[in-house]
DNA sequence: AATGTGACGAGCG
DNA sequence: ACGCTCGCCACAT
């Protein structure tokens, strides 16, 4: 049950990414014990079910901008929703030193993070 | 089974 | 700042 665990734990990590906040797909993935697998979360978000209803337009890549190519139908709307969520988004980039999710242990004790998430252990 | 790709990231020159 | 390489890992050919 590990893949599938893993998956959900992104999943999880995402859904947990408080509004008018972002989040990089690499601290997502460490949040979710997965290391540098940046990609794989970002693998996980493409194939994402339509539901439930995830904030995937929270996260970013480290360097504050979309992930999405700017050619790309949902960029428009990923800036949108940042947006609409008091996110300010300049030609396809967040401030991440201002807009970038530094909850708990969104920096290195990803253990804490995981019961606060999960409310296990 | 092997190889290439990708909504990434960190290092290095 | 820029381009390249390597790590990571599921998926498509």
């Amino acid at each position: 049950m590990q893949q599938q665990a893993t998956d959900a734990k992104i999943l999880q990590v995402v859904a947990a990414i408080p509004s008018g906040k972002v989040a990089s797909y690499g601290q997502v993935a460490r949040l979710a014990g997965l290391g540098r697998a940046a990609r794989r979360v970002a693998a996980a978000l493409r194939r994402a079910p339509a539901e439930p209803p995830l904030p995937w337009h929270r996260v970013l890549r480290s360097d504050g901008r979309l992930g999405l190519p700017p050619a790309s139908p949902g960029f428009v709307e990923q800036i949108q929703r940042l947006q609409s969520e008091g996110v300010r988004v300049t030609d396809g980039r967040v401030d991440l030193r201002e807009y970038q999710w530094t909850g708990a242990g969104s920096g290195t004790a990803s253990e804490d993070l995981d019961a606060l998430l999960w409310h296990l252990e």
